[in-house]
DNA sequence: GAAGCGTGGAC
DNA sequence: TGTCCAAGCTT
């Protein structure tokens, strides 16, 4: 009855057992993983904050390669920070990371433990854990979205998972049956990477999981049901005018007379006085962010603020990027 | 506790 | 095309 490379036997080995030498197996390689490096570790964590980790990986090596430790990162400027972070929206994570960045190489020496690490901008009580879990093998385990959803559906809690028992249930249960404490970085990492490839929000592969025969949820014809989450509300449709013009300092700005969005990197604000300006109307699009549907109408002043926004090598949001196609596919017409 | 905060990919 | 949502944090 000894245990093959294959799998270890469900009926007699522990869940935080079995999930661990699933993932021995079945990992993915990726660039920031078994690395021994704190920075690495850190920047990752940050960029996977509600973002998927094909869309990290690319963005991942072009940062690491430019900032290659937290002295780098340190001395850098803040506007080339966000110009690397492209593409992975919620800047204030770049901003935040730079903090930490700035902070870390201040201090004695890198932050080691979770209380030390969850002191730092941005980091909360999931990343503090990863870092310290993963980085220094501190025996804590993480709660996110992966490990919600597979501990609801192993255990078959119900009810929504950001109501404050219901979470205390889910760490609880967590804690007892999934994290293996002699290992915790591998643990954790097990868990969440059972969630990312296997146990996913839809159509899950339930049978490739090293879990389906002591799990609630599947043996119940419940997995789809499981987690409970609240709907979530329905974005507003807005329309939005936005305008390319120059400031009084002939430097091209993106402006829009509305205030209801707090995000001045994505949103740069309405200068007082702009809108007695002339502006020629290139056409609209849409835009679609976290709370709302946008129709956006773009106007510009001239063909030359165009080419001085094309030329500048800030960093753009992916708003200001679509404003500028549609002003230069006008212009081409 | 609830709301606000981006982006790109999957379906 | 629209909808959902992905390794959360802050206020």
């Amino acid at each position: 009855m000894k245990n093959t490379k294959a799998g270890l036997k469900p009926e007699t080995e522990s869940k935080s057992r079995l999930l661990l030498n699933w993932y021995q197996n079945n990992k993915r390689p990726l660039p920031w993983r078994d690395q021994d490096n704190v920075y690495w570790t850190l920047v990752s964590e940050i960029m996977l904050q509600q973002t998927r980790v094909e869309a990290v990986k690319p963005i991942f090596l072009r940062f690491i390669k430019r900032f290659t430790d937290f002295e780098s990162l340190a001395m850098a400027e803040e506007s080339e920070v966000f110009f690397y972070w492209q593409g992975l929206g919620y800047y204030r994570r770049a901003k935040n990371l730079h903090q930490c960045a700035r902070q870390i190489v201040k201090m004695a020496g890198v932050p080691k433990t979770k209380d030390q690490w969850i002191l730092l901008p941005g980091i909360g009580d999931y990343t503090a854990s990863a870092i310290a879990s993963i980085a220094f093998l501190e025996s804590v385990p993480v709660l996110d979205g992966n490990v919600i959803r597979i501990a609801t559906r192993i255990f078959g809690i119900f009810g929504d998972p950001t109501l404050t028992g219901i979470r205390k249930e889910i760490k609880k249960r967590v804690f007892e049956d999934l994290f293996y404490k002699d290992s915790p970085g591998d643990s954790n990492q097990s868990m969440m990477e059972l969630g990312a490839t296997v146990c996913l929000p839809k159509n899950p592969l339930c049978d490739q999981c090293p879990l389906n025969s002591l799990c609630f949820a599947y043996q119940n014809q419940k997995v789809s049901d499981l987690p409970e989450l609240k709907t979530r509300v329905k974005k507003d449709l807005i329309s939005l005018s936005l305008y390319l013009f120059r400031d009084k300092d002939n430097k091209p700005v993106l402006g829009t007379p509305w205030r209801g969005y707090q995000s001045d990197y994505i949103f740069p604000v309405w200068v007082e006085g702009e809108a007695v300006k002339k502006y020629r109307y290139a056409g609209y699009f849409r835009h679609n962010i976290t709370n709302y549907n946008i129709m956006a109408h773009v106007y510009f002043e001239d063909l030359e603020v165009i080419e001085q926004y094309q030329a500048l090598a800030e960093p753009k949001s992916t708003l200001l990027l679509k404003a500028l196609h549609k002003a230069v596919i006008y212009s081409a017409a």
